[in-house]
DNA sequence: CTGGATCCCTCACGATACTG
DNA sequence: CAGTATCGTGAGGGATCCAG
């Protein structure tokens, strides 16, 4: 990142830590849980392993992520937020609704981010239509399941690497495919005839999934 | 600005947007109200004038700001956000909040952002304790005034370069010592005695003030 | 005097090759 | 797999210059 901006100010403060280039998008993916630094580096399409080496330095040092040894099966090293890291959830959710307002479609070729569509779901997740509910979905797009629970109407997203112990309602498709469905471009029913929704459980649960995650107006 | 990030996310889209250097920090000065050039110049300490030429360019381009002639008595142009620019407010309030929690004291001769401390006030605004009141504050930090209102609970604030006709209460200081007053680190009392907190009004509305504004714990 | 545009230099970033 | 090394490019920093 360029010179720190020198000012007395929160927000220039918070540029000078997460201002950089990559930044953000690398504390986006790690809201779904630890990640390998290959795995931010295919959920980045595009950045250099040298920027992405420097940047989780840069951001290690600043205390937003922590630098740790996974856990059982897997072996190596992955990168995790820390608690003050994850209090980016809010500023984040509400800035990728921002720019989603004047985002066109997707052209043909650009990749989705896997984990700019949970960001997603959390910033459309609506906590009036999903009051006193609880239920546990596995969402999974392009072959990695990502859990969604609904805990008495609270949402808690991780990435569901962790053999799964079955949630009451599986849904796989493709990141585009969902992303239609998110904002209502296609339907459930049509999707699941066309086998391109693949629902374990019951159609309805699925309909009410889709209910749950509605942008405001 | 970088090259585009080319994901399809709401984030990625915003940082697109807004993620160039300086950007965000343009528009916090421009949530206060409109602003010349040399206003902005002058309240980004530092910016070169090129690169704040280009970003204001940008950022039209963009939707976020309008390039517009400024009103009656003063001449020239102006820069004001849009109504797509100014829902940034969210974002960056959250944003500005977070980053104030890594902040250390403020080091001798930094500047101190008097549009940054604007959107302090935004971010520890408590509408708990205003329900229901409805004040209007003129704040003046270095000799520039804010115009501060409490209608019914709700908040505005907004530069009051109109020659503001007369707010209830009247608080003039350096911008230093009034973040000592938000935090806490200083007394209202003693502030207003050793002449560095000067009170147009009575000095219990000068103390309800500080308690409207107070970070959450 | 405001509101920029132009020039030059530096360094952060991008791309890729390479190593523990 | 997890980075480091190397090198080219262009955005940003800084000062100066020009137009209305």
């Amino acid at each position: 990142m360029p010179r720190e901006y020198g000012q007395y100010c929160g927000l220039a403060h918070a540029l000078d830590v997460v201002g950089g280039r990559w930044s953000l998008l690398i504390v986006r993916d790690l809201l779904t849980g630890p990640k390998r630094f290959k795995d931010l580096e295919a959920g980045l399409s595009g950045i250099p392993t040298n920027v992405l080496s420097a940047r989780l330095k840069e951001l290690e040092d600043f205390g937003v992520i922590r630098r740790q040894l996974l856990p059982r099966p897997a072996k190596g090293v992955g990168y995790e937020l820390t608690d003050y890291g994850r209090e980016l959830e809010e500023p984040l959710v509400k800035l990728g609704l921002w720019g989603a307002k004047t985002m066109g479609p997707a052209v043909k070729g650009q990749p989705v981010s896997l984990d700019g569509l949970v960001l997603a779901l959390r910033g459309t997740f609506r906590p009036d239509v999903a009051a006193g509910l609880t239920r546990s979905y596995d969402l999974i797009l392009d072959g990695r399941p990502v859990r969604i629970s609904v805990d008495d109407g609270r949402l808690s997203i991780t990435s569901a690497t962790e053999a799964a112990d079955g949630a009451e309602v599986t849904l796989a498709t493709t990141p585009e495919q969902f992303l239609g469905l998110l904002v209502g471009q296609a339907r459930v029913d049509d999707a699941i005839t066309t086998g391109r929704l693949t629902v374990t459980g019951s159609k309805t649960e699925a309909r009410r999934f889709f209910k749950l995650f509605q942008p405001s107006p």
